[in-house]
DNA sequence: CTTGACTCTGTAGTCGGGTGCGGGAATAGG
DNA sequence: CCTATTCCCGCACCCGACTACAGAGTCAAG
């Protein structure tokens, strides 16, 4: 049992074109083709392409999901823990740069009272002034 | 007083190119010329650039600040507080993205032992079967 | 006056992750 | 058998925000 191209896009949710890129990327191996050229995926090309999306909801980039294909198929668990690591604390720099962002944006929200000219208005005072953020 | 664009890059932390770029997006103005062609920037020149700074720091695109900058000169105040207000609420929404996406891998992280071969790694078994994501 | 730093224009490239198109061949359903 | 759909390839283009040239002209210090 094999899959074309675009069933396997269907039962991934994927567009075709973003396999094929994946392919080009080498996340995705160059699958058998049928004698007309068509592309005939396993039925395991399916699992491989949920990771790949998994992996993407996490916040991997294409490159580290690369990596981690790869540690799939021969390598050290404490490489896998290591990406996983410097991921989350990625993660929770970014985290914590949009908690600074929304804490001053939330001040200047609240403070301006939303009618009238804008000479005056808080946010944009803020923003000529550096009297904030 | 007017000040060449180096000066103005080196007083407001800025690339000269990314002043060119900002002139050509219509965020900064055209300066009047010297007549070699070089620009000259009026003092007040310095405000305007740091303005955008401050906006790009609260996580405001190009665009929005471009926004920002016209109201700034004829404008009201409810504009700029909705605009505001849109940008909170996406910046709530990445966190919560972010949030979610920390919350999973920590977990796959913490319950990974970091030795060992990979089959087997709680990580790569999750991105793998979908148990966890 | 010379030298080195600065500035000019216009265009092109970078990053990440795709998306779209054109022209032609194959295939699946009725 | 006919037609609609799918598929092929290769390349170009999209987003946002820069960044980097090349080649020529200008300005300031010594």
């Amino acid at each position: 049992m094999s899959l074309s191209i675009g069933q396997l896009a269907k039962s991934t949710d994927t567009g075709v074109e973003t396999i094929r890129f994946y392919e080009r990327r080498g996340l995705m191996p160059d699958p058998p083709r049928a004698p007309s050229g068509y592309r005939r995926y396993p039925t395991d090309a399916v699992g491989r392409l949920q990771f790949i999306r998994r992996a993407k909801r996490l916040g991997f980039t294409l490159d580290e999901i690369g990596t981690l294909l790869r540690l799939q198929d021969g390598g050290d668990r404490s490489e896998v823990k290591a990406i996983a690591q410097a991921k989350l604390a990625q993660i929770e720099a970014r985290i914590d740069d949009l908690r600074r962002m929304r804490k001053t944006l939330a001040e200047l929200e609240k403070q301006c009272s939303g009618h009238g000219p804008v000479p005056g208005c808080p946010i944009i005072e803020a923003l000529s002034d550096g009297s904030e953020a």
